[in-house]
RNA sequence: GGUCGCGUAGCUCAGUUGGAUAGAGCAUCUGCCUUCUAAGCAGACGGUCGCAGGUUCGAAUCCUGCCGCGAUCACCA
């Protein structure tokens, strides 16, 4: 279709050297989509050009209709609306363009492009288990990582775990008080909620020892201070830091019972990565840069010791690197880790962090001293950002008990997904292993896609009601329409590209022109690092076939040209939603 | 207060270089399963695109101001 439209560009350019003689400025010739009211298939706006033919709008649209009816062979006909030029291709261009969709096992996807682009998403804290905000920037790096392969890029996910500081010593200090040794084996729980448990337990443990000490007359903030086990929760980090054996022991069995359990979580939501960068690790590179940068003078020192970058003339602030103490902040390893990625991966074009929108100025400021120290890759350094996940209401606070966790959400999909098909005649008969692994599907269908057709740069509400609805727009509402595609593909066998050369009607016409758009969509999502606009594309094709197969029988049309030719378009949106939704990280089931 | 982002139907959201009469889903109401899968289809109802100016042939879209919501401005992460 790309070709098509450079042949009416040019024409255009040529028809106006011809009518006119005049060049019309290319950003002029706007060829777009014909809005579906009315007949044809690209409009062409002749405003822009009004100038140049000094005419009224119709006459200068009906001279450009003329000329590109007789110079472009697909062109079949034009109509004129105010100064919008409808142009109606052949029949047999779009026959051509299905045929050509069909053939092409890798439509809408690109070819390599060279390029190497690392997704940084999920870097978690290795405290507790993940929960609803954890999952909208999984599904959206995921995905994101998804559509930039389809545009030819070789992706390397990856992400940074934050596994070391004050919130895991304060697990470990509790699971020493009050754990007695136990795992989680022991309690029959899964790694990342056991230690989760502790992480609570010492919130609770520290609140009372608070109260007492208030009660005891010592002033909030003393007491905060004051606290023993925060004072051990310190002391742990001071321990760890100089590399104590036993506290490094304990840091190590804990974290790994935390990365046993993500690494189920990561499994049920069907994600994973290619490369994993500890802060433990990162953090040492970032201090020795820091340090670095201030002997080259690109940062500086305050007079107790503590390094600081100075950003005020790029219009930011000044933002400290390293504390006085010599000890590490956010910002210290979060250097460390991107020179540590390029070095890792020296042909790395793109680093796209996948992280939520309350740190739109640290990635500023991260990505000014990343350019300020020299790195030529920094320019190309994306902040992925999303906008929060609120409940209906109002906001996720751990502290009143209203966060909803990834896992819980999860299974809870997939039962509400079991039970919402049991008025199903279709579950009935379904062996129980299918009818099990067809709700997994379409629980994490809905769930994901509830998540990822919004905009990723807006806050979005998560209705736990409106998630597990799976009528309309929703996930398995095109997991639905695939399974029928895959039905009537089932019953027909081999699909035969000799169509005939009669009309078809607008629905057929419709869903032709969306399959052709779809490399484009591909583009654009990539672009804009937007799942959603797939999302938005897959209901509306899903929609739209759904349309035609109600309205027009397949099996029982005239003579078999038809019947190949309907059955081509059934093929082509039943891969094209496979492939769609697979950029979302959505299964699609053959059977419903 | 400074900076950044967002305000579209009762609710949740589309609307991408400015284009024709602003679109879906949910909810409410009406029809359609002896015919390829009814988690479907067809239709009705629902809008001062936050407000006010400006730019222009044309603005939900661009600019300015205001209002509302949120985030951020830590030797937290």
């Amino acid at each position: 279709m790309q070709a098509l439209l450079d042949q009416l560009h040019s024409t255009l350019i040529k028809g106006f050297e011809e009518l006119y003689d005049s060049k019309p400025n290319e950003k002029q010739i706007q060829i777009q989509k014909t809005r579906k009211e009315f007949e044809g298939d690209f409009t062409l706006n002749v405003f822009p050009f009004l100038r140049i033919t000094r005419s009224k709008p119709e006459e200068t649209a009906q001279n450009l209709g003329d000329y590109l009816k007789e110079n472009v062979e697909e062109v079949k006909d034009y109509n004129v609306i105010k100064g919008f030029l409808n142009l109606s291709l052949s029949e047999n261009f779009w026959r051509n363009t299905l045929k050509s969709a069909i053939e092409n096992e890798r439509f809408g996807l690109k070819e390599n492009s060279g390029r190497t682009v690392l997704v940084e998403f999920a870097s978690p804290n290795t405290n507790k288990p993940l929960h609803l905000g954890h999952l909208r920037n999984i599904f959206l790096g995921y995905s994101v990582s998804n559509i930039l392969n389809a545009n030819g890029h070789n992706v390397v996910n990856t992400q940074i775990i934050n596994d070391r500081g004050i919130h895991i010593c304060k697990s470990m200090v509790a699971w020493k008080e009050y754990g007695n040794g136990q795992t989680p084996e022991d309690a029959g729980l899964k790694g990342d909620h056991f230690v989760g448990d502790y992480y609570v337990k010492f919130d609770q443990v520290y609140k009372e020892q608070i109260k007492d000490l208030i009660s005891q007359g010592t002033t909030e903030d003393d007491a905060k201070e004051q606290a023993p086990i925060m004072k051990q929760a310190r002391e742990t980090l001071s321990k760890w830091e100089q590399g104590d054996a036993e506290t490094v022991a304990l840091w190590e069995k804990m974290n790994n019972w935390v990365y046993s359990g993500f690494d189920v979580t990561y499994n049920t939501m069907g994600v994973d990565f290619d490369k994993l960068y500890y802060e433990s690790e990162t953090y040492i590179k970032g201090r020795d840069v820091v340090k670095k940068g201030l002997k080259d003078g690109s940062f500086f020192e305050k007079d107790n010791g503590s390094i600081w970058v100075d950003l005020t003339k790029e219009g930011l602030d000044e933002k400290l690197l390293l504390r006085a103490d010599g000890t590490a902040v956010y910002m210290t390893q979060d250097i460390g880790t991107a020179i540590q990625r390029s070095e890792d991966f020296p042909k790395m074009d793109q680093m796209v962090y996948t992280v939520g929108n309350e740190q739109d100025y640290h990635f500023q400021v991260l990505f000014k001293i990343l350019d300020k120290l020299g790195y030529d890759w920094a320019k190309n350094c994306y902040h992925l950002s999303y906008g929060m996940v609120e409940l209906p209401d109002g906001k996720m606070k751990s502290r009143e008990g209203n966060v909803v966790d990834a896992d819980d959400i999860m299974a809870e999909m997939k039962e509400r997904a079991l039970e919402q098909g049991k008025d199903r005649g279709s579950y009935e008969e379904m062996p129980d292993q299918e009818r099990e692994e067809l709700a997994r599907k379409v629980g994490m269908a809905a769930l994901k896609y509830f998540i990822l057709k919004v905009d990723p740069k807006k806050n979005m509400t998560f209705n736990p009601e409106e998630s597990v609805d799976m009528n309309g727009n929703t996930g398995p509402f095109i997991q639905y329409t695939y399974a029928r595609t895959a039905s009537i593909l089932r019953k027909a066998g081999e699909v035969s590209l000799n169509f005939s050369d009669g009309e078809f009607d607008d629905k057929e016409r419709e869903l032709v022109k969306m399959i052709a758009s779809f490399p484009e969509l591909i583009e654009e999502a990539g672009e804009q690092f937007n799942p959603g606009a797939v999302a938005n594309y897959c209901y509306d094709l899903a929609k739209v076939y759904n349309g035609f197969y109600q309205n027009t029988p397949i099996f029982g049309a005239d003579d078999q040209e038809t019947i190949n030719w309907r059955l081509g378009l059934t093929k082509k949106v039943g891969d094209i939603l496979k492939t769609g939704m697979g950029l979302l990280g959505v299964e699609m089931p053959e059977r419903f």
